[in-house]
DNA sequence: CTGAAAGCGCTTACAG
DNA sequence: CTGAAAGCGCTTACAG
């Protein structure tokens, strides 16, 4: 079935039946019911090819505005961005990536308004959760999706991490290690960050059902190897767990502190940095939970893409990518 | 860039251009060198989005043998060849399945030569192991994609586990368990079963390096629920192993030996049908190791159109999914 | 060996 | 409100 057969079964031309396959008006309404008719008789579906040959005459802007660029993680989001990217090359794609070192809100908005400046059709945006932030995107036209952390903005969709289930699937694998019980150690970054504290509401969560595990008061290290490196040393200077839990950055001091003690210590973390691979190889890290950054970046182009040029909303505004348990023989494929 | 503005560039025509692009011959020389380096000079990429529009006029049709049928984990292998293929509704792909139930190597052979029949430009095929199946896709003259278990055959591609790998995961589990060592049964199908003994060889690799654990010689089920329910009910009257890998199908039958003699084993499984799901949930099964069966039909369908419709073969021959560990939160989102 | 023309299925002005 | 025509970038006969 093609437009034409449709136009001509019903009875009228290309053109009409394309206003009302498009819902643009302006056909009279027997006309329109007869085609709609004809479409459905027929099941009629569009050939995608064809379509997005015709709409990639048309350029999309996207903006990207990322922080941290340097950062392992957050390269692999951009890796994931760019493949996609390549992947709508034919389409009419136009990328504007924005990278910001540190997390700086004011440098983010200078950012966003830049590309507003550009013309942009829709933003990518991993979001510094604050006041001012969340005022900007809010009044912005376009639409918005949120990359990697979430915050309260209307948007088309939010891809990143279920940092609960990350939280959850951490204590499942402490649950496994200490199956005779034991004390766990908990380090993070900095409790005022969401995606901290889910994980830890998580990893509690999950061992609370086991009674012989306790877990201690989680620590911060402000994502700083020194202060890691500091803490946890003066942590096992005071007390012995069993396993400790880095829930976010901070690894790499955190694991010397370790180390240096010589006691034997089960090690858990999250995503998979050069320093949590040399560790999971060797055997000092047992197992760590990654969370797809490269599919993270990926599908957020995707979504938005499908949004601009196909007026394709995702399913759910929530998509959440797998949070990945990696062992020691686990490859990278 | 387009073909036209090529054309005009070297001051031919866009027939030519194309007889160039797609290496048809029948151009002189000197016009063919201009031709390419006009197009080196402006670094021209093909429109994928027209040339699949072109395509999409000639038919491709995709042969499907696949058997045991019912089984959940075909089941999902089935899944992604539909999703794959209606996905390439467009692209002009035509789709035979053949499902047969049980491994039966004659039918195999018969669903081949229906298919034959039907002029297929392309299999797919879950082959049986046998030296007439090996022949007789030998003798095909189409393209040829092993889904799942690999054959020794011309081909174009293997889409499948990595099983040796899935063993080294299960036996990295088995050491995160058993960290203060313990004894360990195997569970397999058949010692004759490739997969089945490439994961025990795997699983030994790994736990090889831990020396306070013990493996002791694997036990064959045959695949079957009855048979594992006996041959694990003997053996736990003989010994007392700490964990049990289960590396085949069999399963329920097994962990219900194991209930039954109220002693706390640990066990690891592979796969993810509702049994494991449920044992799973409810804490029994320590943990899962999964092979993707939906990415395995939807990669094989990928692969062999990308193939027929566009010459492009894929860049490595085997195609290994991801051996995941599914834990007691782990989601399938 | 080469080019002019037609066509894939769709959408977009434009004239009425 | 509607239709005839042009065009997206590519490939395919076909005539010479």
């Amino acid at each position: 079935m093609t437009v034409k057969e449709i136009a001509e079964l019903a009875g009228t031309s290309r053109g009409t039946v394309d206003r009302v396959l498009h819902g643009r008006g302006n056909v009279r309404p027997e006309l329109r019911s007869k085609i709609l008719k004809v479409i459905e008789e027929t099941h009629y579906k569009p050939n995608q090819l064809a379509r997005a040959l015709i709409n990639s005459r048309k350029k999309f802007h996207i903006g990207v505005v990322l922080h941290s660029v340097g950062n392992p993680f957050f390269e692999d989001v951009l890796k994931g961005i760019r493949y996609r990217a390549a992947k709508f090359e034919s389409h009419g794609i136009e990328l504007t990536v924005k990278e910001i070192k540190g997390f700086s809100a004011r440098e983010q908005i200078d950012a966003i308004n830049e590309l507003k400046n550009e013309q942009i059709d829709g933003l990518v945006i991993m979001p510094i959760d604050v006041a001012e932030i969340r005022r900007v995107l809010s009044s912005l036209a376009i639409p918005v999706v949120t990359l990697n952390t979430d915050i309260e903005v209307p948007k088309v969709a939010f891809v990143g991490c279920d940092y609960v289930n990350s939280g959850m699937i951490c204590g499942d694998l402490a649950k496994l290690i200490l199956c005779n019980g034991g004390t766990v150690a908990i380090v993070i970054g900095n409790a005022t960050i969401a995606g901290h504290t889910e994980r830890v509401k998580g990893f509690l969560a999950s061992v609370g059902e086991a009674e012989a595990i306790r877990v201690m008061t989680p620590i911060e290290n402000e994502d700083d190897d020194d202060i890691s490196y500091r803490k946890v040393k003066e942590l096992l200077q005071e007390t012995a767990p069993d396993l400790i839990y880095f829930g976010a950055a901070g690894i790499e001091g955190g694991i010397r502190a370790v180390l240096e003690c010589g006691r034997r210590i089960h090690i858990v973390t999250v995503d998979y940095t050069d320093t949590v691979k040399r560790y999971l190889k060797s055997g000092v890290i047992a197992a760590t939970v990654t969370q797809q950054p490269f599919v993270q970046g990926d599908e957020a182009i995707n979504i938005l893409f499908n949004v601009l040029a196909d007026d394709r909303q995702p399913r759910d505004i929530n998509n959440y990518t797998r949070n990945q348990v990696l062992l020691r023989n686990s490859k990278e494929y």
